[in-house]
DNA sequence: CTTGTGTACTTGTTAGACAATCGAAGGGCG
DNA sequence: CGCCCTTCGATTGTCTAACAAGTACACAAG
């Protein structure tokens, strides 16, 4: 019995689920039912309902009326429609933050970690890569386009963590396109910078589709003018 | 007692106070105890929890940990918010829809409603208005973006029922604006469709602004070149 | 093989209760 | 007289126990 309840029983294992979740443990489609998820962290029923629900409202989770709550599966067709949704967002914040030229420190910063670890494990890769992405969303300054990216951010992490170690993309280029964007938007070249990131998503959102057995559009493939 | 629990008696009730907030039954700040709710709608009380908690989540009512729910103050800053995220999200989605000279039959029916209808009330226009807006993000086919617009037209029409009365837009001039989107839209000309765009809302944005006791911007007034 | 039924499991909702915490009112002290 | 501290009421967080309602699966009958 770990009383963990920081803030609150419910948000704690909501936490804990998720951590679950996304570290692969909870398989897709488990099932989580109210009382098992009751006893196994000794609390009462409508607690566990509440963190389950809360799970459920966050899409981390999906349950009809009386059935159990189950562990969302997110096939190729959610993968795509999450990425595309993420490069809506993120070009049309390209376009604004170059028009003001305005390069966030953070993103710098992130980059730099990108660079630093030439380790082998392409894992570490994405949390700085998050950081970079996330920081930009912020430096707009608009606190609902935040929060709507942060869910976004939820649910590629989740898609990540199911294809681990595919080592789908290579660090050194991931890098030299941020590096890229950085310099366009500073530039104040937002539709460059747009047309850039949509590439640099396009790629990674085609081989993660490619990878989940879904079929891969053309964008999985390098454009001839950055190979070299 | 009438049992209007067509899904569930929770999302019943949230909807009952959702739109008691929108017509403005209850105002701003206004105070929503779990037992007031409770007996007021015959439930036990931790359904009236529940209720309280999904529209907390909706951002429709506030409240912080062991205080009571009140409904949300959406102060000058907010609308501003709220108004430019929806001009990042709308321009993105007017650019990709003009690529592919995309024009939804929904939104040409919703202005058309809107030239329909010369009565002098003001309020008859936001429904259509709603309908055009929202049909153009939707004809996007993406999702999460649509839930992500969804969300926000929430808000708006929240903050709407504010300055109800107010009259603070010409009816002629939206019909007018959204029909030159249209047909940027369908010319391919996204650039200009997104630049309209952000004229069209950043008027509505800090008029409204202004009538809520907030300093407006310089887009509160006619761009000179559309006066005619 | 299909259909119908029945039983077990799970969720939806309720009732009542207790502990923890917040806000405000009231008393003591400078 | 004003300010700080204590106390008390109100409200929320959580629990136990229970019943109703719906789903899913197995099993039997046609």
């Amino acid at each position: 019995m770990s009383r963990v309840s920081a803030v609150s029983i419910v948000e704690a294992i909501a936490s804990d689920i998720r951590a679950r979740v996304f570290s692969g443990e909870l398989p897709a489609l488990h099932a989580l039912t109210e009382t098992e998820v009751a006893s196994s962290y000794d609390v009462a029923r409508p607690t566990a309902k509440a963190a389950i629900e809360k799970l459920v409202a966050e899409g981390l989770l999906v349950r009809g009326v009386h059935k159990t709550a189950r562990v969302a599966d997110l096939g190729p067709e959610s993968v795509r429609d999450i990425y595309l949704a993420r490069a809506y967002l993120e070009s049309e914040v390209l376009r604004r933050l170059a028009s003001g030229r305005t390069v966030p420190d953070e993103a710098v910063r992130a980059n730099k970690d990108i660079a630093a670890l030439k380790t082998g494990a392409p894992l570490d890769v994405v949390e700085p890569d998050m950081r970079f992405h996330t920081s930009l969303v912020d430096a707009l300054g608009n606190e609902r386009i935040s929060k709507m990216y942060l869910s976004l951010v939820g649910e590629v992490r989740f898609c990540m963590s199911r294809v681990q170690s595919l080592h789908l993309l290579d660090t050194n280029l991931i890098q030299a396109e941020h590096q890229k964007l950085l310099e366009l938007i500073g530039e104040g070249k937002g539709e460059a910078a747009a047309r850039l990131l949509d590439e640099h998503l396009g790629r990674a959102r085609e081989r993660l589709v490619a990878a989940m057995g879904g079929e891969a559009g053309p964008e999985a493939d390098l454009p001839s003018k950055l190979t070299g």
